[in-house]
DNA sequence: CCCTCCGGT
């Protein structure tokens, strides 16, 4: 049993300390149905940040670096831009906000220009990917990370701007720890050239920003109150040794005991794990005692189509209670109100990186204490709730305390490629607030090395003309490279098409339980991932047009187009056995066709492959039939003792 | 004989 009737002793959570007094109970951010709205003005005033302002402000002026956490509802990302400005702090330039997810950039900057009573590309603006909502006048910028890191590479000191605030640090995304370098060397750079300073306010949700201020320059920390409302913590006696039993046992205790119009989330690891379980509370549901009223079950994954996302956040019927089977999506991208009740198993689906093959492998893995504070958090944001960790108070304290940051479990050789591009002297002593591993630093500067990008003398690594070209391209450093030669093979139009597939996601459904339908594959054409694919080849196709290559298109010539493919990815190829495997050239390793490609029955002698996937085993996914040949031709030294048979 | 967490330029 997950919990006993009468549960373990609980501990009281409270995240964060305050140390701005709370002597006022917080207003809510949005008026409540049926009152009268509050003012816009009032709002901001109602923020708890409010109270600290004037003091904030004073810090803030004084300070090149400062540390800011604030829990969720502080109001410090739409609050802090304001202060500066109004107090006239960096008007020479732009304020630059960042964040992880375009959504949020989006919203963001909506919401301020609406508190400024500004049109929204005026005053206040953002910048995302395909859109581009700001004008000259533009002095609060909110933006993805991964924009301020493309626009550094045209402008590394960041001159446009005069304060650079990250925003949620603590997700330590790539782009996020790439930028921490990024502004810290434009800080310093500025400085030395008498230019005008840089200030750089990192904010974090979370306590832990020992890290962030060492970092820069022993920054100080100020400590912002938030709306978070106490969470009642329930450990389970044993270790549990199924977590999906555990939680579905929890669900319907809670079922059983709780007012209906406490809605409960879950959360889980992944889409056929979280179907398969809505399937089972369904079932119970409907035998159910009459006393127990009835249960709504809403499964939620980013892969599902929006419409069914919008779900989550339809109120349950009265007396029916709602109950959310999610990824960790609902951890920090989607937001439900009324919930009362979080159940963590303690699990999550995460990436895993081994540099030594080069393979980066989806798996089921524990959760970090980081990660189970913030799933708890999301039971306590408007009123107060409980969490149930269906594992043991032992157990909790033996989690990592911090998610590794993902810069640590990734292939870097598009992180190397961006900072040669942005001047970097010295990339393997790159000042990273986390380093990755020399292991994977090398690796990556040889998959540079093969594809052509950079040249090394002694320790030195730096870019070839064709490397800055790549680096163009917002774009894996093979696909780069494959539409940069494609001009060789006249077939530019093709490969712009086939690599702008292969950088999204699949284009079709396959859902699980339809898998054996034939006509799913003419019709389960996912929209959304079909028109990113046309925004990013139109983007891919002007950068071409920039740096002046020549766009033609094979025709029917289709081997132009197997032949360019293998020059680009000649590193990812693999050559047929005898004994009817396939083995990668690069690592050796042992590799099949995926049973889903058209290929799968035909075998050929050899193939390039976009990736592999392993799973039962490892499998080659997005094949291109290829001559050996042609692989030769891509890079003869590299093949010299590799390719086995003379041809295909 | 297939069994994909979340993001982003």
């Amino acid at each position: 049993m997950p919990h006993d009737p009468d549960p373990p002793p609980a501990k009281k959570f409270k995240p964060g300390s305050p140390f701005f007094p709370a002597n006022k109970k917080p207003g809510m951010l949005l008026p409540k149905k049926g009152n009268a709205p509050i003012p816009i003005d009032l709002q901001r005033k109602q923020l708890p940040i409010y109270q600290a302002k004037s003091q904030l402000i004073d810090q803030l002026r004084q300070l090149h670096n400062a540390v800011l956490i604030g829990e969720t509802g502080s109001g410090k990302t739409t609050q802090i831009p304001q202060y500066l400005y109004e107090a006239g702090i960096g008007r020479q330039g732009i304020i630059a906000v960042t964040q992880p997810r375009r959504v949020a950039a989006i919203s963001l900057a909506g919401r301020v220009a609406e508190e400024k009573r500004t049109q929204l590309g005026k005053l206040v603006g953002y910048t995302v990917r395909f859109e581009d909502v700001t004008s000259p006048e533009t002095k609060l910028k909110f933006m993805t990370d991964g924009m301020l890191l493309r626009e550094a590479i045209g402008d590394p000191l960041l001159l446009r701007y005069t304060v650079v605030i990250l925003d949620e640090a603590h997700e330590r995304t790539v782009h996020t720890d790439v930028l921490f370098g990024v502004v810290k060397s434009a800080q310093r750079k500025r400085k030395e050239q008498n230019k005008i300073p840089l200030k750089v306010i990192v904010m974090s949700a979370t306590m832990d920003v020992d890290l962030f201020s060492q970092y820069f320059n022993k920054s100080p920390v100020l400590y912002l109150e938030g709306r978070q409302h106490p969470i009642q913590i329930y450990y389970t006696k044993q270790p549990q040794s199924d977590y999906l039993h555990a939680a579905l046992v929890s669900i319907f205790q809670i079922h059983q005991e709780a007012p209906p119009s406490h809605d409960i989330l879950v959360f889980m690891t992944g889409q056929e794990e979280i179907e398969a379980l809505a399937r089972t509370c369904r079932d119970i549901a409907k035998h159910l005692p009459e006393t127990c009223g009835p249960m709504i079950v809403i499964p939620l994954y980013a892969s599902l189509p929006p419409a069914q996302q919008l779900r989550v956040f339809q109120p349950a019927p009265k007396g029916c209670r709602k109950v959310i089977l999610s990824t960790n999506i609902a951890e920090t991208s989607i937001t439900i109100s009324g919930i009362k009740y979080v159940i963590d198993t303690g699990m999550v689906k995460a990436k895993r990186y081994n540099p030594d093959s080069g393979l980066e492998v989806l798996a089921v893995q524990r959760v970090s204490k980081a990660q189970a504070w913030q799933r708890a958090g999301r039971a306590g944001r408007e009123d107060s709730g409980s969490c149930y960790r269906l594992y043991t108070e032992d157990e909790f304290d033996n989690l990592a305390n911090m998610t590794v940051p993902e810069i640590q479990r990734c292939n870097l050789a598009g992180v190397i490629l961006q900072l040669l591009a942005l001047g970097v002297p010295d990339v393997l002593n790159f000042d990273f607030m986390s380093k990755p591993s020399p292991e994977s630093m090398r690796m990556a500067v040889e998959q540079l090395d093969l594809l052509g990008a950079v040249e090394r003398k002694d320790d030195q690594v730096s870019l070839t003309s064709l490397g800055k070209k790549m680096a163009c391209f917002p774009l894996e450093p093979r696909f780069a490279k494959t539409i940069l030669i494609s001009p060789d093979f006249s077939c530019t139009e093709e490969i712009l098409t086939i690599v702008s597939l292969l950088s999204v996601d699949s284009v079709l459904y396959n859902p699980p339980a339809r898998r054996d339908e034939e006509w799913c594959r003419e019709n389960f054409v996912n929209s959304r991932n079909m028109g990113l694919v046309a925004e990013v080849r139109a983007q891919l196709r002007d950068i071409c047009i920039k740096l002046g290559l020549k766009l033609e298109s094979s025709l029917s010539e289709l081997a132009n187009v197997r032949r360019c493919l293998a020059h680009g990815m000649f590193a990812n190829a693999a050559e047929l056995q005898p004994d009817g495997t396939y083995v990668a050239l690069d690592t050796h390793q042992t590799v099949a066709i995926h049973p889903s490609s058209v290929l799968f029955q035909a075998k050929p002698a050899y193939v390039v492959f976009n990736e592999l996937l392993h799973t039962s085993r490892c499998y080659m996914r997005d094949l291109c039939l290829v001559d050996a040949d042609w692989l030769q031709e891509a890079a003869p030294e590299y093949f010299r003792r590799k390719i086995h048979t003379a041809k295909s």
